[in-house]
DNA sequence: ATATAGGGTGTTATGTTATAACAATTAATA
DNA sequence: TATTAATTGTTATAACATAACACCCTATAT
């Protein structure tokens, strides 16, 4: 955890902006989303389908994969997660943005990882793209390291 | 295939710098990693591990996974092939580079993957690394969309 | 030439990640 | 309140990847 980062706030937060999106968008964060959702949101650390699953299941009832994987699809395509595909797993969406431009750094020590919001990198990858006659539609982009914290 | 783009001579050219590469770090191009290889680069277009696996196998004989992943984490070490994190593939590689910088455009008409050298790119790169206090040492950067030829 | 150490391969089994297909239920709406 | 669309439940399986151990080469030192 941060120094200084009080956490319950960023699952209140996040699940306050979601219920906001569904809303507007007259969609439905439906118990299993929400549950999913904060689930995630529990750290900074991204998540497993199968460990969401384990976690969703009680001593009386094991959810099935299909439950997890819709609550995870839907929540990306509303853009309220991430896919950390470098790691196969699941990260909650820190920051108001268009589909293109997620970019995340992962630490290899402490395994959080950070999205950041960076306008001069779209517009370098954008530049890079159009050299290419390349027209982009969206970017995986995993910067994988040390963090701050983690490098002292 | 591209125009004007003579197939037959990228992959020739790959083996031999393999050959190249493998000699100078006294390390083995055997007949499997070789073979995978060479089916790797029959096309730009990423392959996936399992049928690379039914490419391996014969009437008489089907290889097993091990087989083809441990070829793969060979050519993946030398920095011969790259995986496509977002499509759980892999794909030749095109360019004499450091590990950092691996840039791959993925068209999602043809599925050509075309890596790039782009210095700026990687400047940027570590200049937001750096202004997170973040150490990088392995990107994923992958951009989907549609190529030049496909834009058409 | 031959013993041996290390790298490479064969094989079995299993672990991990993800989706297809169809039935049943619930919510939105006309 | 009947209809329809979205959501969930359930079974099965597909797709991706590695652990563990036995065996076999091949390089090298004697």
């Amino acid at each position: 955890m941060r120094e200084r980062h009080r956490h319950a706030l960023c699952i209140k937060d996040a699940l306050t902006r979601a219920e906001q999106v569904c809303t507007k968008r007259a969609i439905r964060l439906t118990p299993t989303r929400k549950k999913v959702l904060e689930l995630i949101w529990q750290s900074h650390k991204p998540v497993k389908a199968y460990d969401l699953l384990a976690k969703l299941s009680t001593d009386g009832h094991i959810e099935k994969p299909p439950t997890v994987y819709r609550a995870l699809d839907f929540l990306l395509e509303n853009h309220l997660i991430h896919k950390i595909e470098s790691s196969n797993a699941f990260i909650g969406c820190e920051i108001d943005h268009d589909e293109l431009d997620s970019k995340f750094f992962v630490c290899g020590v402490c395994d959080e990882v950070k999205e950041v919001y960076e306008p001069k990198l779209d517009k370098t990858l954008l530049e890079t793209s159009l050299k290419q006659g390349f027209t982009p539609n969206q970017t995986t982009i995993e910067i994988h390291g040390t963090c701050a914290r983690c490098a002292k």
